[in-house]
DNA sequence: ATTGTCTGGACAAAACTAGGACAAAATTGT
DNA sequence: ACAATTTTGTCCTAGTTTTGTCCAGACAAT
């Protein structure tokens, strides 16, 4: 009997029943086999006894289908794509366009707009509330709704981002006590950090280093962006908070990073920054780019500018940089 | 009958009855037949009398398969693998789904006597070696592994407090950098704060709020025993690390909580350990024990004992004062 | 003597397959 | 804007495979 392989090998391995994908993918037994009948999606290969084998590509290719139709792509459009166009897709979908009009309806012909931001506002809201009332359950419950209803960078943008802001303004303003902003922030740290796991690893993505420097204390900037970079296929080697510039250089060479990204919020005058960032642009390998993102790194404009620091005022625009590198480095290497 | 019992067998010693394992395993006897029967699941030695004898390593089988199959996994595919084979694919799954009703408390009986401490020697190593080399994927491999050979609470004892301990010391003696130091205590957050998502919640949970002191910024301790208060019922109310003291009284009393814990590790002889406790003892309601652990708790024995706080040396007699805890109230309020 | 385990087989529930029906939702045409 | 059409998720039937449970009679353990 030809006895199945370890199961859990990277990629190509042939062998999952369909009610584990339909687990994995979120998806219903009855739509995978639909979507199968209907525009051969997937095509699993077969047992001796015809039940469906699916692959893990054929996994990953239903994930991004649905994440594709949660875009509002048609299944007509997206069912023929190649794993790589479907990456394509999801990736360019996922990048956010705000409510503005000038929108050059082209070359996607059919998709309704992501979220209304009133939705937004609502969900922001409603987790607000769940917070000052300390219903922690309710508050789980809400960020992981909010997710199925955008593809993560979206939703990283418009709403834990706002989140995290009004959190740390009430905090501020009296509106919510330390200890609710403490309880927030455990959470949010708990359930962005587990986004991480939900990509798939090939082990030859090139990795980027992510932290905050010497005495930011918040890491949540920095780890949105690892779960963020994660989607298009980075390796992020995440660090914490508060690493200084020795480690992070360290961590960069002995990992091979391409890259570097730092995240500065708060306190946005700490004397220690100027320091610490020079010293890290000065021992880091000139042709490692470093990008500098968070609610603090404006007011270091002059300095980042100084240094050759890059700094993406948003986070989909940190996200259109790395594409670049990647694209330049995968070129350059050719 | 040849051997007869070596009371202390501990893993391939081939004698357990049927009845024992069925216990264990969460299985009924019929089951474990009937798998034997058709799949060859295992292979269990006999008696002179023909009854079934099995091994700590067949029950060790039988429990992944069992959990192999919540995930979906069927019977023909999981049962000729490996241990090790079985073990990945287990945790390989578990990382993508919440198995809903994953036992927390029914199949722990006998379970006390966790693993042989060169199994845990060799797995904390195995970590370690992944730290050092910064493997993360690796890293994260190992711990979900980890989970899967023990309970929860043993789990927590045996190898994540004694890991976290040993990486704080390399760390001070040079072995390890501060990055590497900073990667895994990440990655470890991710991890311990994944597992609260095993507990079923009904609402009617007492709630215990954990957090550590103003000045103590490590948080894996007292993140721990959220994980740990949560597999017995409790509703942890988790605030992070460094939250004052006046905010853990208005957060215990805001959400009527019956207990508070806090952990103490680092910096040891922080001034402000004594100030906060102090205050926070004479702010809260008397009724409301305060426990305190942490590897830092020792040095403050005079002032928790003179204040009347409690400090359960290990996490395990911890569960216990809190199981106490737990129905002396139930008793007074009946 | 009662209770538990053994073997072998029977049986039924659950899960899967193929094909198709149907209605809600989205898209297109006028 | 309204109706016609297409797309899409869900459900149904009927036949197969997989899996959990149960039974009977013999033997073993307490």
């Amino acid at each position: 009997m030809p006895t199945l392989e370890t199961i859990s090998s990277i990629d190509t391995a042939p062998r999952h029943p369909i009610r584990l994908v339909a687990n994995r993918t979120g998806l219903t037994v009855d739509l995978i086999r639909a979507w199968e009948k209907r525009y051969h999606v997937v095509d699993p290969a077969r047992s001796v006894t015809k039940r469906r084998l699916y692959s893990d590509y054929d996994i990953e290719r239903l994930r991004l289908i649905r994440l594709a139709k949660l875009n509002g792509r048609r299944l007509v459009d997206v069912a023929p794509l190649t794993l790589e166009a479907l990456r394509d897709v999801v990736s360019e979908d996922s990048r956010y366009e705000v409510p503005q009009e000038i929108q050059t309806e082209v070359y996607r012909p059919s998709w309704t707009n992501p979220l209304e931001s009133s939705d937004t506002r609502n969900d922001i809201d409603a987790m607000l509330f769940a917070v000052q009332t300390m219903d922690q359950h309710r508050f789980d419950q809400l960020l992981q709704e909010g997710l199925v209803k955008q593809s993560l960078p979206a939703y990283l943008e418009t709403v834990i981002g706002p989140l995290l802001q009004e959190i740390g303004e009430s905090t501020r303003l009296g509106k919510l006590r330390i200890a609710h902003e403490h309880m927030a922030t455990a959470h949010l740290r708990t359930f962005i950090g587990a986004l991480r796991f939900r990509e798939t690893y090939t082990g030859n993505e090139p990795k980027i280093v992510i932290t905050t420097p010497t005495g930011q204390l918040h890491e949540l900037g920095a780890l949105m962006v690892a779960a963020l970079v994660s989607v298009d296929g980075w390796l992020p080697v995440y660090l914490g908070p508060n690493t200084p510039a020795d480690e992070i250089v360290a961590c960069a060479m002995q990992s091979g990073a391409r890259t570097v990204s730092l995240s500065l919020t708060y306190p946005a005058d700490d004397p220690r920054i100027p320091t610490e960032l020079t010293r890290l642009r000065s021992q880091l390998d000139q042709k490692i780019p470093i990008f500098v993102g968070g609610s603090a790194a404006a007011h270091h404009y002059d300095l980042t500018s100084r240094l050759g620091l890059l700094s993406p005022p948003t986070l989909d625009e940190l996200r259109h940089s790395l594409k670049m590198l990647r694209k330049s480095q995968i070129e350059a290497s050719a």
